[in-house]
DNA sequence: ATGAAAGCGCTAACAA
DNA sequence: TTGTTAGCGCTTTCAT
């Protein structure tokens, strides 16, 4: 039942070398017999097995893609980017959803490596340089998709986090706002330090003050953020508007402001940040700033595979432009 | 910089037998040169290439995964747990987007088979008979999630979808409604016809006539499913209730509603299916009937991993149960 | 308890 | 144009 080159060879009359050079199109063989090893190859429903050819020095066709959580819709669509790019160049994709736990990533870099992957996609947010410094170590191609790994030059592509930060806080501003809290997943990475980072700008562009007390920690979840965002719209002086670092706390804000008897936009504006699929879904609609999440993901494969074959010589750092999208859930302060 | 096991051997000065015999725990080795070659081996930073270790005839220890879209929230889901249990048992996961495209769907399972996947899971909604006859043909075990294929006796998970529809339809009915309406992805896929017809039954058995004028097919994309809801709404004697096959086209439904300037629940209940992420995010919160995605990605992985080992003889079908989780989106006809 | 040697299925010189 | 042959890195008898 199981075929081999050998079967194929024998079948046809011809040498495997014969049949590996018709497999790979290598060498040159006579119309004739090519044609006649393509007959015997369908009629055996012979496919060459990828492991051999891998073990035989040539690459395994496939990369990997740490991320913290592949049910994140955020995350899941940058996934579905990489695969499709990656499989028009052939290669196929193993998922590593980490969950943040430096731990679990850890292993799963070794799993990757032990089955000789072509090079990795790091999506993950808490990767220890160590882990890093390891791969390249083994001259394993690497590209970063929004990380940083300042001591070590690697392939990265990123969206430039402070614009997006600052197309936001403009946006309220030129809508009257003066009192915008902000609301961010945690402070550890650089992507929610920098949109922060952008959004006070403008504010402070406008002639607003920074008031640190309406700057919050929301986490991951749904329930984290509500608390933190209801945390900040019962507070003394409350804000008319709220920037959250992402859209699941944008939605949480929303909640939050429902919850305390607060129209949105009305009572308060929401400006969100990556435009997934969330942002219109939810009632109102969700102002956002979007992440070019199909390019994200075409760009990183690209890099990584330039690498793999050698294309390239020195590192890139691809900075690709957010987009403000103005929905629903903004309007001018009365 | 590579390593391999003979490069351990000689740096541990035995053989690669004995080296071998370290990494998989098997023959007889004294404690004293298996400690020994176990420093070797992490002095060296070896790692045995599952590739070659594959090709010895062992498993690759990967399965593949087929699915409609991964950025699709409720298969993003079903990803994820089976990327959790697989990993468990040791197995690393192929992620394979078909977009419902039978060509690409075929070329995804070839790759897979070239790739020498121990197993395949597949969750896709148009996997042709052919296909799947070729993977057994070739002794690919198989796993089914939500799928059926009378003719070839495969391993399958799926949720009793007549009962999640009976669930729905009941909820509905007890409420007062009895101009439901059905919005449903499409008319082919099993899942959906049983949803339906559980849904119908439980207005039959309730008394109610079904209308066939009030089940329309929403297809797959907020935008389509919408313009069918509206076709439901602006009928000459519009539902007050509307039972939608998938969450995703709850939520058009509920934007179709507003559009027309009709409350939720107030003036039209809405239940949808799936219980994905999206459920709670929007306004009013979606009453769904939930699946249980995580054990359907656990149990697809328990009966693949028992085929692939040979522990298991027949084939399985194991039925799991939805469960109606009530929210915020249906109420009581006035 | 350890090692020598024969594959696993394929690719890539090198011969013919 | 086609075939022979030596690996790729590992597992697994079978000797020792």
């Amino acid at each position: 039942m199981k075929r081999t080159i050998y079967d194929v060879a024998d079948a046809a009359g011809v040498s495997i070398a014969t049949v590996s050079k018709v497999i790979n199109g290598t060498g040159r063989i006579s119309d004739k017999t090519r044609k006649h090893v393509i007959a015997v190859m369908d009629r055996l429903q012979y496919k060459p097995s990828m492991v051999a050819s891998a073990l035989t020095g040539k690459s395994t066709y496939t990369i990997g893609l740490t991320l913290p959580d592949l049910a994140n819709p955020y995350f899941a669509e940058i996934a579905r980017a990489v695969e499709d790019r990656g499989h028009e160049y052939g290669f196929s994709l193993f998922i590593c959803s980490t969950d943040n736990d430096p731990e679990k990533e850890d292993r799963y870099f070794s799993l990757l490596t032990q089955k000789r992957v072509d090079g990795i996609i790091v999506a993950t947010r808490t990767t220890k340089e160590l882990f890093l410094k390891q791969l390249v170590q083994r001259k394993i191609p690497i590209a970063l998709i929004a990380g940083e790994m300042p001591s070590l030059a690697l392939d990265a592509v990123m969206v430039d986090d402070y614009l997006g930060g600052y197309q936001a806080g403009s946006h309220l501003v030129e809508l009257g706002h003066r009192r915008i809290a902000i609301l961010a997943e945690d402070m550890e990475h650089v992507s929610n330090r920098e949109r922060i980072r952008g959004c006070v700008q403008a504010m402070q562009d406008a002639g607003i003050a920074n008031d640190e007390a309406l700057t919050r920690v929301g986490g991951f979840s749904l329930d984290t953020g509500r608390a933190a965002a209801t945390g900040l719209l019962t507070g003394p002086e409350p804000p008319t508007a709220l920037f959250a670092c992402n859209d699941l706390l944008a939605i949480a804000g929303i909640q939050a402001a429902r919850e305390q008897g607060l129209q949105v936009p009305a009572d308060l504006s929401v400006v969100g940040f990556d435009n997934t699929i969330l942002a219109t879904m939810i009632d109102p609609s969700l102002t956002t700033v979007a992440q070019p999440t199909q390019e994200i993901g075409r760009q990183a494969v690209d890099l990584l595979v330039q690498e793999i074959r050698g294309e390239k010589t020195g590192k890139q750092r691809a900075v690709l432009l957010p987009e403000l999208i103005v929905r629903q859930s903004t309007a001018a302060l009365p």
